[in-house]
DNA sequence: TGATTTGACATACGGCACGTATGTCGCAAT
DNA sequence: ATTGCGACATACGTGCCGTATGTCAAATCA
């Protein structure tokens, strides 16, 4: 069963206009994105979009459902590399900080993809980060790590903290600097869910991991 | 000086325009609302609309300018009800949270103002909600309350972190008990800010302070 | 193998909405 | 009283979205 040449072509201009639409949607923006331009661009018509894609929003949830299973790779990668389960969440939070520095995902996931779609918990089939977070945040708490708040609420405000913060971020002048705040803020803030409170360092103790 | 017929007729059109504006923009979305049926609700034309805005994102800017202005109002009145800074402090982002539940906030702040105007930390002369958590964070540092992190940082992951929050209840099927679960999750979160960790409620036992 | 059908994609069309350029009318200052 | 300015209306061009229709190659079948 070798999938069929016809099958095959279908899914590479498929993957052709969603490989455009990524570009286009995150330069331009969602809204100023021309679907006539982006066709063109990708060697195809508007008559390719609206048959694959329905229209033009149809695209979009394409485009994202592609950054999000990427996101959610590599945020479940940083989980899997730190030394202990709590450690673990707290990399998979501060993954998704650096991950929405990335303009791409800025603007179509977090920008536009709400704007458009409405709230992500309401996309079907995905919002796989959120399902990532708060199946962790549930295996914390069964283990007694973490107090016996509600999961999902607490992964929605995890969420929102680390994606709004890389916002904050990316539109700051010094990037760099910024981001080793809001990671040293991000840890204090998702400490307040363990069960048994970390050692408080002292004032003037600041936390430099930075990198990776 | 009895600011003249003249100034008193325009400042009438301008707020009657943006209180169309903001019926239309809560109801419709910003992409989906017309100038040609907004303003003809308003018994005006398109061109007191650019004489006045310049173009349709600045009839936006205008109207998140006054929603903030309401917003940043009420937090603070919710902040000095409350008996003490810590207290103020978390009774400021709860505020936030069902403040963002009403319809208009949730579609025209916390969705379409963002996509369209980009990072709010960045809307010249407002934000103010922003800037308020900022200085509240920033006294209860210096008072030794808060751990030294910085505040805007701070501000920042709190204020994203209620608001998220917000637009997930609001999506939800159950927004009173859901909205529990929210406020429960945030003020464990918040917590984690503080330089002397409070005393760790046994598992079970649920606050259940939901209204103001 | 040749006819037929299916479906992926292109082309053509209508309509709406935004922004601008131009016109008009009334208030205010001289 | 005249003149100038500013608030707002009207008219126009353009771009873009969604749909309806057409076409041609590939898969199916007699």
């Amino acid at each position: 069963m070798t999938t069929g040449r016809r099958a095959q072509k279908m899914e590479e201009t498929r993957a052709k206009l969603i490989r455009t639409a990524r570009a286009a949607f995150a330069e331009k923006g969602y809204a100023a994105a021309s679907m006539d331009e982006l066709t063109a661009r990708a060697g195809l018509t508007r008559g390719a979009l609206y048959h694959h894609f329905g229209d033009k929003t149809g695209l979009l949830r394409a485009v994202i459902d592609q950054i999000d299973a990427e996101m959610v790779a590599k945020a479940r990668a940083a989980r899997d590399r730190a030394e202990s389960p709590w450690l673990g969440f707290v990399a998979e939070g501060v993954a998704y900080i650096e991950l929405a520095l990335e303009p791409e995902i800025q603007r179509i996931v977090l920008l536009d993809g709400p704007a458009v779609l409405g709230d992500p918990s309401r996309w079907p089939g995905q919002n796989a980060c959120l399902r990532e977070t708060t199946e962790t945040v549930q295996a914390l708490i069964e283990a007694g790590i973490v107090r016996p708040v509600d999961a999902e609420a607490a992964a929605r405000l995890i969420n929102g903290a680390a994606l709004d913060a890389a916002l904050w971020v990316a539109a700051a002048a010094e990037p760099r600097a910024v981001l080793a705040k809001a990671i040293e803020a991000f840890r204090c803030l998702a400490s307040g869910l363990l069960a048994a409170p970390p050692p408080q360092p002292p004032p003037g103790d600041h936390v430099t991991a930075i990198e990776n």
